[in-house]
DNA sequence: TAGATTGTTAATCGATTAACAATC
DNA sequence: TAGATTGTTAATCGATTAACAATC
């Protein structure tokens, strides 16, 4: 099953569906034809037909597409009730705040171990989870298999402690926000790069060239 | 000046390349061709070539290109020294997290204002900077003039709001983290949307397919 | 059945890569 | 001058859009 390849451009925009699947549903809508959905999401029905095609025949002709079917398809397709197991690494000031305000469990993630290298920080709770020491983390990982990892460090901690992450942890997600180009020494690792500094800067420059915009 | 249409595409690279070069920079290089940064980079040569093209020649034939000069041509085409005036709205875990980890100053941004509408939060200082609260942001706009916003509020404020900013405020930019879809009302504005979720999702569809990578 | 809308193939568009003449 | 590497044009590739036959 499931051996097709999909492109990037595809798998960046079922999300997307997702999110306006479920805004749809809860209106307490039943059906929707692709272009009433492609004029809502101001993208064409031609691409969102093509879309869903890569993964299955999820609508009806002459009808159009169950938005609870749908969505339930889609959510199944990114895999949002998997749970995999995950840790996060480094839990200052932007680790705890994901912690806190990310509903990790709705988007297929199941956060299982917290850690730092900061002592002062050990025991604390976050999300019902203790803060433990990072020299643990390989011998968790022993103990637990841990599918993903949370990446809330400095670029320097991430370049130091990858090795042992992919390799002796065994950990083949990373949601990074370290900086450190993880598939320039691991390709084989699934990444998502987070870097707010190139968003910031693009805004700048579409701020500053408004005139230009269309 | 600066009047040539550039695609999304080369825009989104160009705080890459900034972020390459000034690591190059600090290694004490001088010069760098197209194909070594290529190579460091992992894209083509040719793509950069075309990149920079877009701006302006910055390289020289049978040398390549300087690395400081260069970094200073792209950290002026996105304006990183503009210091636009901005506002922080939304000051709970996550607008205090940005609003402490990120250098905003380098990023062609200057905070200028903290807007939170909990009472709870007003005259605590953050960045040096007091709470204010939110139901004063529209004189604060109508005083000092405000270039951008970031946005750390959820989707029913941003929509609720959402005229204010634009309007009254003038507002032209939003780094917005609050999923409230702000170009379809006002396709005119620059927009940088930050969607955990999404990044989420897709990094779940990458682990549980890793089998099909490349 | 007639109308609507999908699934899918073909056409177009844009972005990336290759090639090479210009030139330092 | 010879060698290297850019700037730029042409070729290729992939993604988006258009069209339409299939079918509910």
């Amino acid at each position: 099953m499931g051996s097709k390849y999909i492109s990037t451009s595809v798998i960046r925009r079922l999300p997307r569906y997702f999110r306006f699947l479920n805004s749809l549903k809860q209106t307490g809508m039943i059906r929707i034809s692709s272009s009433e959905l492609a004029e809502r999401m101001g993208i064409s029905a031609s691409q969102i037909r093509q879309d869903l095609n890569c993964f299955g025949g999820f609508g009806q002709q002459g009808y159009g597409y169950n938005i609870e079917k749908l969505q339930a398809e889609i959510g199944k397709i990114l895999g949002v009730d998997r749970g995999l197991k995950t840790v996060l690494i480094g839990a200052g000031n932007l680790g705890q705040t994901l912690a806190q305000s990310i509903e990790f469990e709705k988007r297929g993630f199941n956060i299982i171990g917290i850690f730092d290298k900061k002592e002062a920080l050990f025991g604390e709770v976050l999300r019902g989870l203790p803060i433990r020491s990072a020299d643990d983390l390989e011998d968790f990982c022993k103990e637990n298999h841990v599918d993903a990892a949370i990446l809330c460090i400095p670029f320097k901690e991430a370049a130091a402690n990858i090795d042992s992450y992919v390799k002796t942890c065994g950990i083949r997600g990373f949601w990074n926000f370290s900086h450190y180009n993880i598939n320039e020494k691991y390709p084989e690792v699934a990444v998502e790069n987070v870097h707010f500094n190139d968003s910031l800067m693009t805004l700048c420059y579409r701020v500053i060239n408004l005139d230009k915009k269309d």
